[in-house]
DNA sequence: CCAAATACCGAAAGCGCTTTACAACAGGAG
DNA sequence: CTCCTGTTGTAAAGCGCTTTCGGTATTTGG
C-alpha cells in the first residue's frame, strides 16, 4: 500500500506538520528541510491521499458539469463537448478535476441531484447549462453558497455568473451576409421554442432585420425539433410560401442539412436559387456540397473561459456576478453569394 | 453549514454509528430506529461528506476517463464522446462519479499523470484509451493494483481487460459489401500506422480480401494524417494509378469527407463509376451527397459495457480479464450500389 | 549587548465518516 | 434457571491529512 504523510515524516526525520508544509508550498520550512523531504517523497513513491486532503481542507479540487449524457447526445449536440475539453484543460491547469453530473440519473429530478453533490462536498464548484437553471435552482445555489457558472445566459434575471456566445451580434451577421448579397426576403430556421439559444438568436435576428427598416414575417420564422426529417419538411412548406424565401438562417447545422435536402428536393440551386447561412461549424463541413457558409464560435475558449470564472469564484466567494460573451466569426463559403 | 452525522445522531437519539448503518444500507438497525433517522436526516437536509465517507472507505465512488482532452477533439474524434455518455450512464446508476483525466496536462508525462492518480486515491479504477497503454503503464496498473479498462485492444498481449468493436469483421462486412455489388478492385484509406484501430481494421481488410482468394496490392494502402487537405490528395493519387479502384473503405469519416471530394474533383460519379464504404456514422451523413454507405458502432453501449467491466473489476479485484467486441453493422445508403 | 522580532519545527486537535469489538438484552433450548 | 444464540446499539479507534499554537533558535534593531 501507498506511503503515507507519516512514512514520509518518520524517513526524513522530520514532523508530518512540516512534510504537510513542504506538499502545499508553504512557507515556514528551511531549504534543506524542503529538500530532504522531496527526495524522501520521490523516493517511497509518495502522493498525498486526495480523501484525507478533501476533508482536512473542506474542498475537493474537483469541479461538476452538469448535463444529461443521454445516448444520442453528442449526436444531437456535438458542440457541448468542445466546452468540456475547453474547461477541463483549464481546471487541470489549475490543479482542478472535472466530473460529470447526470442529471437524469435514476429518475432522480435535477434539483435532487444538485443538492445532493453540493451538500455531500463532492465538488467545489458546478457549470452547468442555462437550461437547467430555474430561480429554484439558484436559490439552492446561493443558499448553499455554491459557486456557478451558467453555459448560456439565464432566462430571468440573475446573480449567477454566465458565459455565453453573442447570439445577438451572430443573427446581425447573418443577416447582413444575406441581405448583402442580394437576398430579399429571409427565413429563420430555429429549434425549440423552450431552448434560449434559439430565442436568443431570434430576437437577434428580429431586430437586425427590423433595424435595416425591413419587416418580420413570422410565416417565415419556423420552430423545429432536433429530427432531420421533421425540419425537411419545415423547410419544404417555407418553399411553398406564396413568396419563397431566398435567403435562409439555420440555427445549427441539423437545420441546415434539413434545408439543404429540402432545397435540393425543390430542385432548386443553392446559392443561386436561395442562400443559406448556418451556425456552429462541424467536422463534415468540407464533405458538404456546397459547403455551408457559417456563423462559428470558438466553443472550446468559451470552455477555458467558464473554467477560469469558476475558479475565481471559487477563490473569492465574494466576486460579484461576471460575464463573458464570446464573438462569433464569419466563415465565408458556398452556400451565400459573393 | 450543512449538518454532519453527529447532528444527526444527536438529532435521532442514537450513536453515529446507528446512523452510519442507516446511510449504508446496513443490517442490525431495528426498522423503527432506521425510520427515525432517516426522518431526521430527510428534515435537517443532511448528505454524508464524501470526502469523509471516502477516507474511512478507503474508496472514492469515482472512476478517470484519461485521455487528452485538447482543442480540436471533439472535432477530429467525435465518436470518443458516445463512449463517455455511455460510461457515464453506466457509472451513474451504480452510484459512481466519472471523471475526466486529462494526460497531456501541463508538459507532464502520462505516466506521471497516470501514477499521482493511482497514488492519490483519487479514483477507484480507470478507463483509458489502449494508445496510452504501453507494457510500462500496465506494469504501473498492476503494480498497484489499479482496476483498468482499455478502450480498443491493446498492442501486446496483456492482462488487462478491455472493450473493442469487431474490426476485422468490420472490414469484412465492408469488403463483401463492394465485392458482392460488382467492384473488382479495392483500396484502402487509414489513418496513422500508429493507431491501433486503423491497423486492425486493415488487417481485417487484408484477411477479407484473401479469403476470397484475391490479392492485396500495397499501392492500393494508404495511410493518412487526420487532415483533408492530405487525405484528397491521397486519394486522388488512388485514382491515378494504371488501374484505379472502383471500390474505396474509408476507415473514418473524414477519409470519406477526403474520398468524396476527389473523386468528384476527379469527375466520377459514386457509386456508378466509384463504390464507397465508410467507418463511423455521424450527425451529418443526411446533409451529404450521395449519403455515404457506413459500418456502424453503438459505441455508447461500448461505453456501457466499458463502465460495467470496470465496475466489476473494481468489486472483484481477482477478477481475470474479460474483454468485450462490439458487431458492426451495415448501414446501406447511397455510395455502394445495389 | 539585549530586547524584540522572526524563522523553523512539532505536538496535538480536529475534519466527518466507517468499522470493530463489545455490552446489553431478548428469546429459546435443555 | 442456566446457557447459548442472535439482535440491536454504542464507544472508540482509526482513515491520512491540515492547521493552530507554542516553543526554540536565530536574527535584527536600537
Amino acid at each position: 500500500m501507498p506511503a503515507t504523510i507519516h512514512d514520509i515524516a518518520r524517513e526524513a526525520g522530520v514532523s508530518i506538520a512540516t512534510v504537510s508544509k513542504v506538499i502545499n508550498n508553504k512557507a515556514h520550512v528551511a531549504p534543506d528541510t524542503r529538500k530532504k523531504v522531496l527526495q524522501v517523497m520521490d523516493k517511497l513513491n509518495y502522493a498525498p491521499n486526495a480523501a484525507a486532503s478533501n476533508l482536512a481542507r473542506r474542498s475537493s479540487k474537483n469541479v461538476l458539469y452538469a448535463d444529461r449524457f443521454y445516448k444520442g447526445l453528442p449526436y444531437e449536440n456535438p458542440h457541448m463537448f468542445d466546452i468540456i475539453c475547453g474547461a477541463s484543460q483549464e481546471l487541470g491547469r489549475k490543479g482542478y478535476r472535472l466530473s460529470l453530473l447526470n442529471l437524469d440519473a435514476c429518475g432522480k429530478k435535477a434539483e435532487e441531484v444538485f443538492e445532493e453533490a453540493i451538500l455531500s462536498r463532492v465538488a467545489d464548484g458546478i457549470i452547468v447549462s442555462s437550461a437547467f437553471v430555474t430561480p429554484h435552482v439558484e436559490r439552492l445555489m446561493l443558499r448553499y453558497d455554491f459557486p456557478q457558472i451558467c453555459i448560456g445566459e439565464p432566462e430571468f434575471d440573475t446573480v449567477l455568473s454566465w458565459i455565453d456566445t453573442n447570439n445577438t451580434l451572430s443573427s446581425d451577421l447573418a443577416v447582413e451576409q444575406l441581405l448583402s448579397t442580394g437576398c430579399r426576403t429571409l427565413a429563420f430556421m430555429g429549434g425549440r421554442k423552450e431552448d434560449r439559444i434559439f430565442m436568443d438568436r431570434l430576437r437577434g435576428f428580429r431586430s437586425a432585420v427590423e433595424k435595416r427598416g425591413l419587416e418580420v414575417r413570422e410565416e417565415y420564422i419556423t420552430y423545429n425539433p432536433p429530427e432531420v426529417e421533421a425540419i425537411v419538411r419545415s423547410a419544404a412548406a417555407l418553399l411553398e410560401l406564396p413568396q419563397p424565401p431566398d435567403g435562409v438562417i439555420c440555427t445549427n447545422s441539423l437545420m441546415a442539412v434539413g434545408a439543404v435536402r429540402a432545397i435540393h428536393e425543390k430542385g432548386l440551386r443553392i446559392p443561386e436559387d436561395v442562400s443559406l447561412v448556418a451556425f456552429d461549424d462541424h467536422p463534415y463541413s468540407p464533405m458538404v456540397s456546397p459547403q455551408p457558409t457559417i456563423i462559428d464560435i470558438d466553443l472550446f475558449s468559451l470552455g477555458v473561459h467558464a473554467g477560469n470564472l469558476l475558479l475565481k469564484k471559487i477563490r473569492d466567494p465574494a466576486m460579484l456576478v461576471q460575464t463573458y460573451t464570446a464573438l462569433p466569426r464569419l466563415l465565408l463559403r458556398g452556400t451565400t453569394r459573393m
